[in-house]
DNA sequence: CTCTTCACG
DNA sequence: ACGTACGTGAAGAGT
């Protein structure tokens, strides 16, 4: 008896098992990873436990093998491996090999095959011998020296079978596990067997017979009429799926066991691997990993005052805060990194270093951020403008992959490749036992950061040299970042006033509507709950529910306006729907923001979040003020001026979406339309029904209304037919219309869609990208949804680049005029400025002006503006 | 912490 | 046949 052990492997079925196991799974490539994280746990989990001295993975070679000219259909109607799972196996067999296991494929024969050789030269050595699959069939190669696992539901779930075992569960010998087969088939690799025969048949006769052999030999004795007539119709068939199911045990294959060595993994190279599909959790938990990052030294020291020899010419800096909104949070500390030495120094006393603010605002002085908006707001505060930012890592980070997952340094520095800082969470804690650390903690962890950002530029900025996305990084959103933060730091004006009378009035009303719908509905009940109010339409009153959502009826506006005339409740669930929204969302969430000391709301432009390259706006949000109902409208009035007589200067790009179409389009039609700049919706629907522009009723103007939001969203015809309340067909039919006038626009909808099934990713105009991994799914939902994807992103991501050119160029115009013009709020196509009456004039003309201008696109861009002396009456 | 609803472009 | 319009954030309910 040896004391080796060999452990063999049937990696096509341990893949699959994998893949099918698991989410699908990418990385920020669009390479799907599901299959490879898997196969790596089983392999981590099986090596930890066994230990072995040797080890093979096998795979199947090719399709056909010489079981095909046994049975031509052996294998026949399995599906295709799916794509997924095809792109994954060059990655198994890489990770393998970083393991330093050997792998062997065969032409013409199956991983069986090898394994079942390899196994029985090894039991006759007395080698122990365990072998890993996820196909029963392997079980017929189990001996006294070799056990089979197999692996049951999920990854790391494994059966043993011991012979032993096999006598336990089926009464029979692991080598009458063939006959069985022969006898029952196997539907997945269409054996055919004995039809009528299942498992228990299968097992009783051969109790009672032993092999298929001595069961034809014997055919006299069996019990049954039918079963009988079976067997002899089908003697042939079982007799050859009994071969078939044969595992051969001496294929001609050119490896021994003593070849199959095994001694331990090239950790580096696995490790690379993970980092290249972002195998995160296995990353964070791998001792390597853990190993290497204590091997980082890091150089720090906590200073009490800054003295001018640290200051260089080019640093990495980073202010400390204790939580993510930074205009209130308290500044734990600042962190500063050559490359060489850090340094941190606690709380705001930096800023009381002349030596420091100097440095600060010293253009000439590089300063390497990340989040520089954050940092240069949390400055400002302090009362000084830091200028000279040459790097931001989270907006180059957002520039190379829109996905990032969140914010902080760590997570940014992991993405690409650097171990060395702590998560936030992990330093602070998180929900109710969230607290700072000690001094010492928390100035290493800051400057960790400081060090990290500093590492990071150079990697960063070649990236986005290779996508050519350096410009878009460098000269868009870096210089937008300073602009955000200032119109984050000057803030909106809001009267409170004006909202505490409107929060009176709804409350009054509200309360009088409850009533009315308690006294409709025939009993209390809380209105703002869905399953409750279900209840009561669905059940009590008796509507027919027309949608339904995961966890009961629907009780979405749509769906009430389709129930209106059935009872009068509800027009009132409606009314009280909507004011309520405005009660709770914007009278009392907005009163919430409202800085005690300025009268002002700041919100913080999100600049590093959406796919498409859109802001967003949280804190509050105001990129969603009320403006469609009278009602909500009114909100607007509070949102003035901060400087009496001052007003309000709103000002808009119309259409932009579309113009955008037709630009990257070049559809003739749609080009011409706006360089006549006829009113789009009505050109449309002059075109989509065959009309004069006279004869397009209302109707047929907000049709092509919403044919061309569909457009623009990615056309489907269901999605139009659930807008406009028509039918499927007649929706297609629309759509079918407006494609056929618009042919240009049909081109470039299916070329954007194979350009991106192509390349994998879709750009707008300054090369922003939006990687696109699931449109070459084979699940049809996310697929689709990855087509309209495609065709989305590149016009809203285009129409963003714009706004935030305009902002850019906008900001410069108002310094050199030298106007006390503010810009204050952006609205995806909109930009509110606060300005005195006397720039109004020089407003008027330099606003449209610099926005009609910022990118030239083949067809004009257009600008309404308004003003007045509160948002509402910019309009 | 997820789901539903609803506000905006 | 599949079952969806694109992009966001906030509030309230209920697990």
């Amino acid at each position: 008896m040896s004391n080796e052990k060999i452990l063999l492997l049937d990696g096509n079925s341990l893949a699959y098992r994998a893949f099918f196991a698991l989410p699908l799974l990418t990385n920020e490539h669009g390479i799907h990873t599901n299959a490879v994280y898997g196969f790596t746990l089983m392999l981590q989990k099986i090596m930890e436990e066994e230990n072995p001295t040797h080890m093979l993975v096998a795979f199947d070679a090719g399709k056909t093998t010489f079981r095909h000219s046994t049975f031509g259909e052996y294998k026949g109607g399995r599906q295709k491996t799916p794509p997924e799972l095809s792109e994954q196996f060059p990655y198994v067999r890489k990770l393998i090999d970083a393991y330093g296991i050997k792998r062997y494929e065969l032409e013409m024969y199956e991983a069986d095959d090898i394994i079942g050789t390899l196994s029985k030269q090894a039991d006759a050595n007395g080698q122990q011998v365990v072998i890993v699959s996820g196909d029963k069939d392997l079980t017929q190669l189990a001996t006294e020296n070799t056990t089979v696992y197999i692996t049951r539901k999920g990854i790391t779930d494994i059966e043993k079978y011991t012979p032993a075992h096999i006598e336990e569960k089926y009464g029979l010998t692991p080598l009458q596990i063939i006959d069985m087969k022969g006898l029952m088939g196997d539907a997945s690799d269409n054996i055919p067997g004995v039809p009528g025969v299942g498992e228990k048949t299968a097992v009783k006769l051969l109790k009672e017979h032993g092999s298929v052999e001595n069961l034809y030999g014997a055919l006299d004795t069996v019990s049954g009429v039918k079963l009988k007539e079976k067997l002899v119709a089908n003697e042939e068939q079982a007799k050859m799926s009994k071969t078939l199911a044969t595992i051969e045990t001496s294929a001609p294959i050119e490896v021994t066991v003593d070849e199959l060595t095994y001694s331990g993994p090239n950790m580096e190279a696995v490790v690379e691997i993970w980092k290249e599909l972002s195998f995160r959790t296995l990353l964070e938990k791998s001792d390597f990993v853990a190993e290497e990052q204590e091997m980082t030294e890091l150089n720090y020291n906590v200073l009490d005052e800054i003295d001018s020899s640290i200051l260089k010419d080019q640093m990495a800096l980073h202010l400390e805060m204790y939580d993510e909104q930074y205009h209130t949070s308290e500044l734990l500390g600042i962190a500063l990194s050559d490359g060489e030495d850090s340094y941190f120094i606690k709380g705001s006393t930096a800023f009381q270093s002349d030596v420091f603010c100097k440095w600060l605002e010293d253009d000439s002085k590089q300063k390497f951020l990340s989040d520089s908006k954050a940092t240069q707001a949390v400055s400002r505060k302090h009362g000084v403008s830091i200028l000279g930012t040459e790097f931001d890592l989270l907006l180059a980070a957002y520039i190379v992959n829109q996905s990032i997952s969140s914010g902080d340094v760590s997570t940014l520095a992991k993405e690409f490749g650097n171990y060395n800082v702590w998560t936030d969470e992990s330093v602070y804690g998180k929900g109710a036992k969230k607290s700072t650390p000690e001094l010492e903690k928390l100035a290493e962890h800051a400057a960790r950061k400081a060090q990290a950002i500093w590492q990071l530029k150079p990697t960063l900025e070649e990236k986005l040299k290779e996508n050519e996305q350096f410009a878009l990084y460098k000269e868009l959103e870096l210089p937008l970042a300073s602009i955000l933060g200032t119109m984050e730091s000057d803030g909106v004006k809001v009267d409170k006033q004006i909202l505490v009378e409107m929060g009176h009035d709804l409350e009054i009303k509200l309360q009088s509507i409850e009533q009315d719908i308690y006294a409709l509905a025939g009993e209390k009940f809380n209105i703002n709950s869905p399953k409750q109010l279900g209840v009561i339409l669905f059940e009590k009153i008796g509507l027919t529910p027309i949608k339904k959502t995961k966890t009961g009826y629907s009780t979405a506006a749509d769906v009430l306006e389709k129930l209106a005339s059935e009872h009068e409740i509800i027009e009132q669930i409606l009314h009280y729907r909507q004011l309520g929204k405005l009660n709770s969302t914007y009278i009392e969430g907005l009163l919430k923001e409202i800085h005690e000391e300025d009268g002002k709301i700041h919100t913080r432009y999100q600049q590093a979040l959406t796919s498409t390259g859109r802001l967003s706006s949280i804190n509050p949000n105001l990129q969603n003020i009320p403006v469609r109902l009278e009602e909500g409208r009114k909100i607007r009035k509070a949102f003035v001026p901060s400087q009496p007589d001052w007003v309000m200067f709103a000002a808009d790009y119309s259409q932009i979406e579309l113009r955008v179409l037709a630009h990257m389009s070049e559809d003739k039609n749609l080009v011409e339309a706006f360089n006549n700049d006829l009113d789009i919706h009505t050109k449309t629907a002059m075109d989509v029904f065959h009309v004069d522009a006279e004869d397009v009723t209302s109707d047929m103007r907000r049709a092509a209304k919403a044919v061309n939001f569909g457009i623009v969203y990615g056309i489907s015809d269901y999605g139009l037919s659930q807008n406009l309340d028509i039918t499927r067909k007649e929706a297609a039919t629309f759509i079918e219309q407006y494609l056929n006038s618009f042919p240009g626009v049909k081109e470039y909808m299916d070329d954007i869609v194979r350009v991106a099934k192509q390349k994998g990713f879709v750009t707008t105009i300054l090369n922003r990208r939006r990687y696109l991994p699931e449109i070459t799914s084979s699940n049809f939902n996310l697929r689709s949804f990855a087509e309209r994807t495609a065709m989305n992103t590149p016009i809203q991501g285009s129409a963003a680049d714009i706004i935030k050119k305009a902002m850019i160029d906008m900001a410069g115009r108002l310094k050199d005029e030298n106007m006390q013009t503010k810009m204050l709020l952006q609205v995806h196509d909109e930009l509110i400025f606060e300005a005195p009456p006397e720039e109004i004039a020089l407003l008027e003309k330099i606003v449209p002006e610099v926005m009609d201008t910022a990118i030239k696109l083949l067809v004009p861009l257009k600008v309404d503006y308004a003003f007045g002396a509160s948002w509402y009456e910019t309009k």
